[in-house]
Formats: structure tokens, C-alpha cells, sequence
DNA sequence: TCGGTTTAGAACCAAGTAGTTGAATAGGAG
DNA sequence: CTCCTATTCAACTACTTGGTTCTAAACCGA
């Protein structure tokens, strides 16, 4: 809600009727039709999430005849994981003061994986 | 604003004041009056910027005398992290399609700015 | 041209948010 | 006990959000 652009970003992700859209988006383009199949809700307020998406520059929209086909911008994101990057070392290790996490840190360059693998980035509703 | 704990972590962040607290807390525990000193800001709007972080698992509350402090806790910040995570792709470069990011990354195993580890190239989020 | 499909817009509602002020509570100090 | 400090609670305002329905617009096809 305010206007500054992480904070955009990070709105448009607080929802997970919009996380799905991204996921989806995540495979190729898609008009709002076919977004809001999986729905339980109206083509407008899809149109309306897509709407939070776009002014968060998380998606751009097309036009193919009467379609507006959504497509993903997904570089917003990369100031979003940047910003959360910063937190790492907290998480690192829970039980780990941070001195001794940038001890292991130097001893042996290695700061803790994030991810192994997930395959599955978010519910479809 | 929904009950999951993802929206709840994007949530708490989309607000500069809170990004704010939280990086004030990634120098130690502070109390309300402490957070609050920097804001042109109540007392009481802190506390409940505190009490949204709170209940998003970002900030724990201790309480020593009539101080509460505030501590951070960055744990939920890794879920977050993996699910931007599995768009890197999709931001590594822009101009490149997911297919020929796929063979850079096979080329050279150059990871990128943000951390070492993770980019491991999970299939399609 | 008419009709069907796809999407956006407008008006509305319920609920949530961000802030205010002022009173109430909890705990230490005298 | 009484006062002071730190914090929260309660009530209030103003605005946003996520959803609805109904209507209008854009475009294609017959």
C-alpha cells in the first residue's frame, strides 16, 4: 500500500490467490480466463489481482485480440530476495549467536544452504 | 491479511516502518521506546507495527522490569526466501528465455550476487 | 450487422489497516 | 503508598482491500 516499490512487492505477494498467479505464470503466458479457471471466485477479481500485480511490475499485459495475456516480470523479485538476503545470517543457524555464525563463516566459506529443491512453490487453491 | 504464515511474512514486510524495525532488531533487542525514537511516529503506532510482526513470528517479546523488549526472529524469513527463490530464474536474465538460462547454467556454475547455494535449478515452481 | 466471448469498469459492501488521542496497566523508585 | 515510566488498550477516523454484481467495451465469426 505505500509507494515505495519493495514495499509493492512485497504486498503483491501477501496473498495466495496472487502467489498462485505467479506459479502459473511461471509456465507461459495466460489470459485472465484461463488464470481464474482454479478459482473460486469472479474473472473480476482475478482482473483485480492482476491489476496488484502489475503496479507491482510483477506482470505485464499483451494484447491478442480480445485477450489480454499476462506474462510474468519476475525481476521485482530480485530487490525482494536481495532485501531478505541481508537476514540470512539470522536464520543460518537458530541456536547460533551471530559471532559464531561469521566464525563458521570464515573458518569454512560455506553459509548454509536455503533450499534444497522445492518443487512445490505454492498451493493452488 | 489470510491466515497462512507466507502471506503473514510478506505481509509484515510490505511496510518501510516495519522493514525498519526489523533492521533495528537485527542489531539487538530493543524496547518500544527505542523502536519508536526514530519515527515521527506514537508510541502506540509502534506497538502495533510490533504486535503485526509479532504475530507474522518475526519479533518475539521478552519483558524485563516494564520493558518489552522486542528481539528478532528471522526463521520465518526462509520460507519466504525459498519462494522467491524458485523465480531466479526467471530474473537471472531478463533477455534470456528459462531454456537458454538452463544452459549457462550448466556452462558455468556461477551462482549470482545474493548467496552462494541455491541456485540449483528446481523444476518449474 | 448481430451475437458470443473476453475483459475492464463502476458501484457497492464487509473487513482490515494505519494512524490518532486518551485512559488503563505493570513495575520500579522514592 | 504514591509517583513516574513504559507500554498497551479502547475508541475513533480515514483509507485500502478483496470480494461481489451489473454493465460496457473490444474483438471475432457467421
Amino acid at each position: 500500500m505505500p509507494t515505495d516499490q519493495l514495499s509493492r512487492t512485497f504486498a503483491a505477494l501477501a496473498d495466495p490467490t496472487r502467489r498462485a498467479i505467479l506459479a502459473r505464470l511461471s509456465t507461459g503466458e495466460a489470459t485472465v480466463g484461463q488464470l481464474a479457471e482454479p478459482f473460486a471466485m469472479s474473472f473480476a477479481a482475478v482482473s483485480k489481482h492482476l491489476r496488484v500485480l502489475e503496479t507491482a511490475g510483477l506482470v505485464t499485459r499483451g494484447r491478442d485480440a480480445q485477450y489480454r495475456p499476462a506474462r510474468l516480470d519476475a525481476r521485482p523479485l530480485a530487490a525482494a530476495s536481495e532485501w531478505i538476503g541481508d537476514y540470512k545470517k539470522f536464520w543460518a543457524d537458530s541456536f547460533d549467536t551471530l559471532g559464531s555464525y561469521l566464525d563458521k563463516l570464515q573458518q569454512h566459506n560455506t553459509p548454509s544452504n536455503d533450499s534444497p529443491a522445492n518443487d512445490t512453490p505454492e498451493e493452488r487453491p
